[in-house]
RNA sequence: GCGGGCGUCGCCAAGUGGUUAAGGCAGCGGCUUGUGGUGCCGCCAUCCGGGGGUUCGAAUCCCCUCGCUCGCCCCA
């Protein structure tokens, strides 16, 4: 018989690396708290059109990378392939925004259905903030210094953090059409796939990875130049803003991210130390997205972590702290044999646990020497020994499996004292 | 969707046409039938991702297929 196993690109977490995941959990909570954030979760599956409509019809990610199906209602949903979309799709259904601006956050799994690589899966994670409702360019600054300083306070090394302007629709406009007047003259020069894309999507061709290309791009007229002077002025602020952070960033030009609903900011935090897919976070102001799933305009800003590359990235860094990430052990391991023993041994782990110890009770029925060997390996502190004679007696064995393995005869009454003093 | 690399036990891994398919870790059992950590002994792949083929003979060569992986596209 085949075997079976997960389907490709989604991938199991397992207890050993949970620790980790944990920490960046935590983390991220305790960041967010700090920041007045407020979490909310809302549905892997939404229906088909809140992406093509959200994202652009005309995105790789809406294009060819969805998880999209057939409910038996033959309603067209999707798995979500990424977060605000969703938020702010569930912001509007709720009228959280008639409430004034929502500072939130969320995590949780997204799909794409793309081939894996490094840092890349079908099924991935992602935590991410959307500031709904701010319109200031501190608002860009705080979103990224919220970026910024969760990742330096998990001790991730070789960040940087790369910013450009998109402008807004009209700039866009503006510059497309300057854009493709040159990408045209200059056809002849670019790969096969850059030149398909001046008409489907042309800014895109910007950041092509193809080297020959790039050189050409050279010369290319820069989106920036093309930015109206409220625009403009308004990069400003946001780089000011940033510098008075001290938050360090390297504009590049050619930045435009993937998601059609971006505006102005937008914003890529890279580590060197990724492979191929360096991006750890990525982001942007996206002040027509809200008005083009059916809410009144409203600026917002936000952006997304992609967990895995950030347990990529601090799995590899071998700090001290991360690398002794254990699960955690149990205070005491509960060795029983015999009928009447195994019993009491069972209610004892109740009671234990039920004074806020941790218990791991062993269940295998097996001779005492086997038994005290997992309890010696499991790395529990204490074992509780309880055989025939002790059952018998109503006492327990307390003994210290770290020192020299000394025991004690203890009533249960007892043995709950003690445990509770250590 | 397209390229490159790889596929031997749960994990690591030797083996490159004729071996009973090394070894290590983990696991299980024993020495020690009620006392762990060390030690010693034993067990643990009739089979080398799957299917065909070449050959007297294949884990080792060829073809197909599946999977993993890295990269392209794109993105977190």
């Amino acid at each position: 018989m085949e075997k079976l196993q997960s389907l490709r690109g989604m991938v199991d977490l397992l207890p050993e690396q949970m620790p980790l995941w944990q920490l960046i959990e935590a983390t991220f909570r305790s960041q967010f708290e700090r920041a007045a954030l407020r979490e909310i979760r809302t549905p892997l599956l939404e229906v088909t059109e809140l992406f093509a409509r959200g994202i652009g019809e005309a995105t790789d990610v809406v294009g060819k990378e969805m998880y999209t199906f057939q409910d038996r209602g033959e309603r067209s949903c999707t798995l979500r392939p990424e977060g605000t979309a969703s938020v702010v799709r569930a912001a509007l259904q709720h009228g959280l925004l008639s409430q004034g601006p929502q500072r939130l956050w969320y995590t949780g799994p997204m799909f794409r259905y793309e081939r894996p690589q490094a840092g890349r899966q079908r099924q991935f994670h992602q935590v991410g903030i959307e500031l709904l409702g701010f319109a200031d360019p501190r608002s860009d600054a705080e979103a990224i210094a919220i970026a910024w300083d969760l990742l330096s306070e998990l001790g991730v090394g070789g960040l940087a953090l790369e910013l450009n302007s998109l402008g807004d629709p009209a700039d866009r406009a503006a510059y497309r059409t300057t854009l493709v007047g040159w990408l045209e003259e200059h056809q002849e020069q670019l790969d096969a796939d850059s030149r398909e894309r001046i008409t489907t999507n042309p800014l895109r061709i910007l950041d092509s990875k193809n080297p020959d290309t790039q050189a050409v791009l050279a010369k290319a007229p820069l989106l920036i130049d093309s930015l109206s002077e409220a625009s403009r002025g308004r990069f400003e602020a946001v780089r000011g803003c940033l510098d008075a952070l001290e938050i360090p960033y390297r504009l590049n030009p050619r930045l435009v991210r993937g998601l059609d609903y971006y505006t102005h900011t937008a914003f890529e935090i890279t580590s060197s130390q990724l492979g191929a897919q360096a991006t750890v976070c990525g982001g942007g102001r996206y002040d027509g997205l809200i008005e083009q799933l059916g809410g009144s305009p409203t600026a917002a800003i936000g952006w997304a972590i992609g967990l895995e590359r950030l347990v990529l990235l601090l799995a590899q860094a071998q700090a001290a702290d991360i690398a002794a990430l254990t699960s955690p052990t149990p205070d005491v391991y509960l060795v029983s044999r015999g009928e009447q023993a195994e019993r009491q041994a069972l209610l004892l782990s109740r009671q234990l646990r039920q004074a806020g110890r941790s218990v791991e009770l062993d269940l295998s029925g097996a001779a005492f020497g086997k038994q005290l060997k997992r309890a010696d390996r499991c790395g529990a502190p204490w074992a509780v020994l309880i055989g025939e004679g002790e059952a018998e007696q109503g006492v327990v064995l307390l003994k210290d499996l770290r020192g020299d393995g000394e025991e004690q005869r203890l009533s249960s009454e007892q043995l709950k004292r003690a445990l509770s003093s250590f």
